[in-house]
DNA sequence: ACGCGCACGGAAAGCGCTTACTGATCATGA
DNA sequence: TCATGATCAGTAAGCGCTTTCCGTGCGCGT
C-alpha cells in the first residue's frame, strides 16, 4: 500500500477508549478483558473495517500464517488436484497459501524456497517429482535444511532423494508393478513404455515399477521399446510416434502418466491403429476426463485430493521424532476399455 | 517461524563490521556505497546465508511483494490455465502470489479478499464469474471499495455486474453468437443449451450469446430446450440426462463450458446417441484435452494462459484514469469433427 | 592555506503489531 | 480491619527492516 490512511490497531483503540494491548487481547482474545471494554472494542472495529496487518503480526509473533507451495506446472490436472487438496485444507486452517510454479526450472524452484523462507513459511509443500540429479539435491537439499534449521516445517508429495524430508508418497513402483501384472494376466507378452525425462524420480519409479512387473512373469522389456517423452500431452506423441517410427512390436503400452497417455492416443489414431484392438494403452494417475476418452483409460488412481490434503495436514502436525515421517498412498489399477487381451494375431 | 536463530540484518551488519543501515542500501542498492564495504557486506550476507525478512520488509516500507489470486476452483482446467499465466508474469516481476479456491462459496471469495487486504496486497486478481446476486454484488463491492481506498488494484477477468473494477473481457457473448452464426450455416434449425448455473454471470453471457447468433437467422430457443447444470464435467453430464428426458429436439447442442460438453458427451454416448452423427455438440473455453475427445470437440478457443498474463499485468500497470479500464479478448470458434450438418432425417 | 560542497556512513525514528511487566482496583480470609 | 491475592488495563519494549537526518572526511577552488 502507499497510501497511509489504513486503519491501524492504534486508531480503533482510540475509537475505542482503551489502549492498544486491550484491542489486541480483545482481537484474539488472548486474555480476559471486561465485557463492556470488549464490546466498545468490537464495535469501534468494525465500524472502522479495521483488519490487522499481518505483516506486522508476523513480525510481532514471530510466526506467519504463510505456507509455500512448490509445483512444476500448475496447468498440470495432477498439480492442479493435488493443489485443490491442498487448497481445501488449508482454508479449513485458514492459513494463506502462496503458490510456486517452477515450469520444470530446477533454479526457480530454489528460488522458491528462498522467497518463503523470507516469508517465513510455517511450512513449504513439494509436491511432485525430485530430480534425480546430484547437483540439484545438494543445491536444493541446502535451502532446505536452512529452512528447516530455523523451524519450518517441509512436506514432499513423491520421492525426493537426497532430500531429508516428510513425505506423502504415492506408491509409484508398486502401483506400476500391478498395473503390468494385470496386463500380463491379460495376456500380454510384449511391452513398451513411453517414459518420462530420466532426470525425474517419479518416472524412473515408474518404469522400475512396469519392469518389475514383467519380470514376475519372466518378461523382460527390450530396450529399444523404451522411449523418453516429457511429462505432457506432446510428450506423449512425441514418444509414441518414434516408438512407432522404430517399429513397434508391442500389443501393450505403458506410458508414465496419463497425460502422455492421451499424447500417444492421438498418435497411435494418426498411425491408423486402434485402441485397444490393434494395441492396448495404459497410463498412470486418472486425472479428471481420461475416463470420458475414447476408449475409457486404464491407469492406476491415484486420490490426488486426499494426497494433497494430507501432505498439508502432515505439514501442519508437528513431528515428534526427528525421524523423518513417511504415509505411502496406494495406487488403485482401474482397468477400463482402453486394454483388452491382445489381438490372436499378435501385434499388428 | 519459532526457534529464534534466524539471520537478521543486523547479524549482517556485525559480520561486516558496519551499520545495518548500510547493510540495507547495499542489498537493495538504494544508495552509493563505497566499493570495499559494499564486498565486505555482500560477502558477509551470503556466508551467513541471509535472507530478508518480508515481513519486516513490507512493514518497513508500506508495500507488500503479495499479490492475492481467487478462483473459483483451481482443480478446473479454464482456472489452471488462466494461472498458468498468471504464475508465469508473476515470476518474471517477482511477486509472491497468494492463492485463494472459494469452491463457489461467496462467503469464503469476500474472505479471502479481506485476508488479502491484511496482507497489503499490491493487487487482487479476480478470476472467473462474478454472481447475478445483488446481495453478493453489494458485499463484494463494499470489501473490494476497501481495499481500493487503501491503494489496493483489483483486476478481474470475466464480467463482474456491479463491482468497479479494471477487468480482462473474455467475450462470451460475442463468441456464443459467432459460435451459434457456424451452428447455423453448417445447417442447424433446431437447438439446445446446457447452460451453467443462472447466478453465474459468464453462463448468463454465453446464453445471451447464443441467443443472440440464433435470433439473427430469426431461430428461437424453445425454454424447455434450455437445461441448468453445474459448470463442470457431472452438472453437463446431469443436464443432458434431463434434456433427453424431458425429449430431445435439438440437432445441436450448446454446453456453455468445454468442461460440461465432456460431461454433455459421456451422457449422449450412454443413450446410445452418436456425436456428430446423431446430434453435433459445441463446447466454450478449449481447455487442454477436448480435442483429444472421440470426436474432437467443437468450440469457441479463449487464450487462457494469455488471459492470465494480460489481467496480471494490467493490475501491475498503474491506471492512469479514475476509469475503468478494459481489455477484451476474443474468442475464436475452432471448428472439430463433434459438429456436422444435421442428419439428413432430422433428429434421431 | 582555508573554506566550501560533496559523498558516504551511522544514529535513530518509525512501520503496526504482541506481550512481558507494572500498577490499580476490588474481593476475600484472618 | 488490614494484608493478600486475583483481575484486568495500561506502559513500553521489542520484532526486523527502511529511511530521514546528521556528521564526518575528503576534494576542490581561490
Amino acid at each position: 500500500m502507499s497510501e497511509r490512511s489504513l486503519v491501524t490497531l492504534e486508531d480503533v483503540a482510540q475509537a475505542a477508549g482503551v489502549s492498544p494491548a486491550t484491542v489486541s487481547r480483545v482481537l484474539n482474545n488472548t486474555a480476559a478483558v471486561r465485557a463492556d471494554m470488549r464490546e466498545r472494542v468490537l464495535a469501534a472495529a468494525t465500524s472502522l473495517a479495521y483488519t490487522p496487518n499481518s505483516h506486522a503480526q508476523a513480525l510481532a509473533r514471530a510466526t506467519s500464517q504463510v505456507v509455500g507451495v512448490i509445483c512444476h506446472d500448475i496447468g498440470d490436472p495432477y498439480f492442479a488436484g493435488i493443489i485443490r487438496g491442498v487448497m481445501r485444507m488449508a482454508s479449513e486452517h485458514d492459513l494463506h497459501v502462496t503458490l510456486g510454479s517452477t515450469f520444470g526450472d530446477q533454479e526457480r524452484e530454489i528460488a522458491y524456497v528462498g522467497m518463503m523462507r523470507g516469508q517465513r513459511a510455517r511450512a513449504i509443500l513439494l509436491i511432485g517429482s525430485g530430480f534425480e540429479d546430484a547437483a540439484w539435491q545438494e543445491a536444493m537439499g541446502r535451502e532446505l535444511d536452512r529452512y528447516v534449521a530455523t523451524g519450518g516445517r517441509v512436506t514432499a508429495v513423491s520421492r525426493h532423494r537426497g532430500l531429508h524430508v516428510d513425505a506423502v508418497l504415492p506408491q509409484n513402483r508398486t502401483g506400476a508393478a500391478e498395473l503390468a501384472r494385470a496386463m500380463v494376466e491379460l495376456g500380454h507378452r510384449e511391452f513398451a513404455v513411453l517414459s518420462g525425462p530420466a532426470t525425474l524420480t517419479t518416472a524412473a519409479d515408474r518404469l522400475a515399477g512396469f519392469r518389475d512387473g514383467l519380470a514376475r512373469a519372466g518378461i523382460e522389456l527390450r530396450p529399444d521399446q523404451v522411449v523418453e517423452g516429457a511429462f505432457n500431452r506432446d510428450g506423449g506423441y512425441a514418444a509414441a510416434t518414434e516408438l512407432i517410427r522404430r517399429g513397434l512390436r508391442a500389443t501393450c503400452l505403458f506410458a508414465a502418466t496419463d497425460l502422455m497417455a492421451v499424447g500417444v492416443l492421438a498418435a497411435l489414431r494418426n498411425h491408423g491403429l486402434s485402441v485397444p484392438d490393434d494395441v492396448s494403452l495404459t497410463g498412470f494417475d486418472d486425472i479428471p476426463l481420461v475416463q470420458d476418452l475414447t476408449p475409457p483409460l486404464t491407469t492406476v488412481a491415484l486420490p490426488l485430493e486426499e494426497v494433497g490434503r494430507r501432505a498439508m495436514a502432515m505439514a501442519l502436525r508437528r513431528g515428534t521424532t526427528t525421524r523423518n515421517r513417511v504415509e505411502r498412498v496406494q495406487g488403485r489399477v482401474v482397468l477400463r476399455a482402453s486394454t483388452a487381451p491382445p489381438p490372436p494375431s499378435g501385434r499388428p
